[in-house]
DNA sequence: GCCAACGTTGGC
DNA sequence: GCCAACGTTGGC
């Protein structure tokens, strides 16, 4: 049977690790994720060739700034086993993994970002996880239909002020 | 297995 | 910086 490629949306702190960064190293892998639905996500559902919309969160404008792709299937998050980083987790194995990650490769970067504010204000959105109160889900999956119009959003010409 | 306490996320 | 919403931990 033939997979249907899937559409995620991944949030990050631009402080912490940007679209910007993303586009500088070509891909990551997508550490440090330490919820379980997230989890499960790039463990049991992403594949190679998924699209992903790239989100900056706890910023002065949250919102999708461009577009990445999934590299690979998900694998053991190396992080969990590293006594010095941040992301330890003295309760994971190598033989009982668990964390996993996914490799992020970069694919572009929106000529204008599609603002948290804009989704929250438009119908078209309002069954999206991102824009539900109290939603904080880091990697969540996203319709086609709600991929498809923010690429068209976010791809849009920039209206010059004149 | 319940649930209070705690820690984190993330918009504002 | 505030704090509501949420997820996890751990005592019982």
């Amino acid at each position: 049977m033939t997979q249907k490629r899937n559409y995620w949306l991944l949030k990050s702190e631009p402080s912490t690790y940007s679209l910007t960064d993303l586009k500088n190293e070509g891909e990551t892998p997508w550490t440090g994720v330490r919820n379980y639905q997230a989890r499960n996500f790039m463990r049991d559902s992403m594949k190679p060739d998924d699209s992903i919309l790239f989100y900056h969160s706890n910023t002065s404008f949250p919102g999708i700034v461009g577009v990445g792709e999934v590299r690979t299937l998900g694998y053991p998050d190396q992080t969990q086993f590293d006594p010095d980083s941040e992301y330890f987790d003295p309760r994971a194995t190598k033989k009982q993994p668990r964390w996993f990650c996914v490799m992020v490769g970069f694919i572009q970067t929106f000529s204008q970002p599609v603002l948290l504010k804009s989704l929250k204000s438009s119908t078209t959105f309002s069954d999206m996880t991102l824009t539900q109160k109290g939603s904080r889900l880091s990697v969540q999956p996203v319709s086609a239909e709600h991929f498809k119009a923010i690429l068209k959003l976010g791809r849009e010409e920039v209206k010059k002020v004149s």
